[in-house]
Order: C-alpha cells, then structure tokens, then sequence
RNA sequence: GGGCCUGUAGGGUAGCUUGGCAUCCUUGUAGCUUCGGGAGCUAUAGACUUGAGUUCAAAUCUCAGCAGGCCCA
C-alpha cells in the first residue's frame, strides 16, 4: 500500500511537512522563509473554511469591511503595551520610489491600530453602537524563529473581528457570543477545542484579558487556533473612541476582538490526515465527490455518459463533484484522490452497468458499499453530512 | 535566545572521507498499448543553493550569505 515516506504516528512534524505539500495544499519554495504559496487545492481549501466564518459573521449581524495594509507609524504608536508586543516582529517601509519616506509605514501585524483611528471618526452616538466589522485579510509578523507551513508564517490569512461597545457588559455579551461562534465552526469542522483563559503574561498585547481556542495536535502539543480578546477601554483611550450616551455623556466604548489564521488548516490537515493523506470534513472538502470511470475497450461511451449524468446530478444538488478523466489507471486515482482527502469516491465500470448499480468509497473508514443508481443522490447527501 | 544537521534535474537519491569523467529511481513531453488498487514499450527533456577563497582543476575543501529541518530555553 502506498503511503507517506514518513508516518504520522512514528515522526509526525516530518509526516506533516511531506503532506502539506504531497497534496497540493502549499508550495514552501518561494524564495522567503515563512512565506509560501497558496496552490489551487489548498487556497480552495482554505475558501471554503472563510465561507463558514462569513456565515457564523452574518449571522450574528457583522459587517465585513477591508483595510489597508499600510498603518502610519504614529498610528501604531499610541496604544503603549500593543507596540512592547508586536514592535520587534513587524516589517516596515522606509523607502517609497526614490524617496525615503518622511513617517514610516508598517505592514499590519493585526489590524487594531488601522482601524481605531477610523472608528473614532464613524462613532458619535449610542445609536451607532455596537460597532461589529470583520475582515478577512493578509497580516504580517517577522518571525525569526522557525517556521512551518500554515502554523508558523510570515504573511498570515488572517481573520479578525473588531467590536466597539457602550460598556464592559456588553462586550461581555460579544465575548459569549463569540464561543459560540467558535462551537459551530470547530463543530463542522470535527475539531475538538478547548478554551483557555491566557495568564496575564501571555495575554494579547493591550488587552484586559484573553481567552485562546486550542486543539491538541498529535505532536502532543497544543496549537492555538485563536483568540478572543476583551480590550475593556484600553484602547479607546488612546484612540479616543467615545460616544455620546443618551443623557448626553460623552463615554470611551468597550471593545472586543476575535482572530483566527490558517492555523486551522494546520489542525484539519494535523488532527484528520493519515498515512494516506488528508481527511477533509465535507463542508469544506474542495471536492466532495470524485467520480472514477473504470474503463474498457469497447464500453468507454456507455461508462463516461452514466458519469456525467451523475456528475450532472450531483452538481444540481449543489455537491461538488467532479469526473477524473485523466489517462492513467483507475489505481492511481484512487491513491491520488485518497492523498487530497476528497470525502466520497464513486467508481463507475461496466460491471456496474449491467446491475444499474454504482460504488461508493468513504475516505475515512474506506467502506466500500455499492448502491442502485436511482437512489444514489440521495445517498451521497446523507454520507456528506 | 542557545545548540545541531542539511542543500545535486519538478520530486527522491549516488558521488564528497581520498578534488578531475555526475549515478539510479521517479516525474515531464510525444507516440503506441492498457484500464475494478500505483501496467508495459519506444523516443526525448531536465541538476551540483549563491558569493568569495584555496587549487592547474571544486558537487567534493574553507568562510560567509540565502533557504530548509531538528532539539533545548
């Protein structure tokens, strides 16, 4: 049976290094440590992961927004113990065209420092409160310790949610609100997760307090997934972010934030794969269903039509499926598709023709059942939830 | 932050000790043939991480950079 060079239970740092780029998730050769490239398979992956944060966002009525990269340094300076965090990993841009710049600008490490500065210009009243936006974007940390495709990086996909509040209760509220969130998406997932309040040293730079989402890797390490931060009015201070209240005060807003990373990647590759390849949750999976046409002689016509009209099924179905018609043997697929971690694999050969009947292939048990045509759709929607 | 290891075709390797001719597998491409768990044949393509040094001569020795990996704090 062919497998991994190296097994995950025997060396697993190794085990998941070869997979991440065996299945086409990630390319680790660009020319700059900690930066790799997002392949089709993977960036599709990870597509489908954002696709269900936005749900959980919409949902719980967040906006999503987009800032710019760029923060000007006197931005990032005014909120103290957030500059003692982050200040030695950030990248920054000194030169512009020919000219050497007259205040610096940063790549964003995380976004609170480009956005609160434009709160406090869109809050003015009680009626604009709560403030909930989020934003799916590229962040930047100079790591300079080892690195490791999607745990470890130096430009991370990042998501982030920015809340302002009129008091602690409230963002207490958001805080509930936001475990929730994190319950059905670990839930769809298949992840297991802890939350952790974080001691005081190793809180997020500037918040009162930090709650980290955690999963147990095989390694036998923790890895954290993300975090919930409550920032009580740390930073609204320094950015004077205030609203009017209805008696006419004039109050700093409590504020919350909520960040997750391609970490999550690391933990469905990490917790789900096997020596065989990934296992991808069905909500998620790139592909859902693969199609393996068993071809002879003589009955290529017949096999290729009942595929498409299946596909075509499938496809009306919202399932995405797809065909391989490449021209290698139907071994080589399997292993192939088994190696991508598409959840169901169905096989199509004259043999099932003449029974009316096609076979189905679970990744995650290899169970191999065959059923009648005429009821496989609603088959394969039951094996994907 | 400290310590250790590695870098040869797209991927995996041999060669390095003892300096000279770069090995094999896989992969890519074209064609024939085949297809129920990695088929076969033919033709063809492709590499010594970068820079400096030593030397008649460097994949091989020395130093540095870049990149990758492991362990400890």
């Amino acid at each position: 049976m062919p497998e991994t060079k190296n097994k995950k239970d025997q060396d697993f740092n190794e085990w998941y290094n070869e997979i991440v780029e065996l299945a086409d998730l990630c390319d680790k050769r660009y020319p700059i440590k900690g930066m790799n490239v997002w392949r089709p398979y993977g960036w599709k992956l990870m597509n489908h992961v954002d696709q269900l944060i936005r749900h959980e966002m919409i949902n719980t009525n967040h906006d999503e927004v987009n800032f710019p990269l760029l923060i000007p340094e006197s931005s990032f300076k005014k909120e103290e113990e957030h500059i003692k965090g982050f200040g030695s990993e950030v990248y920054w841009i000194t030169h512009a065209g020919l000219n050497k710049l007259e205040e610096k600008w940063l790549l964003r490490p995380t976004s609170e420092t480009a956005m609160y500065p434009m709160f406090s210009l869109w809050i003015r009243s009680h009626a604009d409160l709560p403030l909930k936006i989020f934003q799916i974007v590229n962040t930047f940390r100079y790591e300079t310790k080892q690195t490791r495709a999607f745990i470890r990086v130096r430009e991370i996909h990042f998501f982030e949610a920015h809340t302002c509040h009129k008091n602690y209760e409230d963002a207490e509220k958001q805080i509930q609100e936001d475990k929730k969130i994190a319950n059905n998406l670990f839930n769809k997932l298949c992840l297991p997760f802890i939350f952790c309040k974080r001691p005081e040293w190793d809180k997020f730079a500037g918040a009162y307090y930090t709650l980290s989402i955690d999963v147990l890797m095989p390694s036998g390490k923790t890895l954290q997934l993300g975090s919930i931060h409550q920032y009580k009015d740390n930073f609204s201070k320094p950015y004077e972010i205030t609203y009017e209240s209805e008696e006419g005060k004039h109050n700093h807003c409590h504020q919350t934030t909520y960040g997750m990373s391609e970490r999550i990647l690391g933990a469905l590759v990490g917790i789900h794969g096997d020596n065989k390849g990934l296992i991808i949750p069905p909500k998620v999976a790139p592909i859902q269903v693969i199609i393996i046409p068993i071809i002879f002689k003589g009955k290529e016509k017949e096999v290729l039509e009942t595929c498409e009209s299946l596909l075509h099924q499938l496809n009306k179905h919202n399932i995405r499926a797809n065909i391989d018609k490449r021209d290698i043997t139907p071994g080589n697929k399997y292993y192939d598709w088994e190696l991508k971690g598409v959840p169901i694999r169905i096989e199509i050969g004259p043999r099932d023709l003449e029974k009316n009947e096609i076979v189905i292939v679970r990744r995650d048990n290899g169970e191999k059942t065959s059923i009648l045509q005429n009821s496989s759709v609603d088959y394969i929607k039951k094996e994907l939830d």
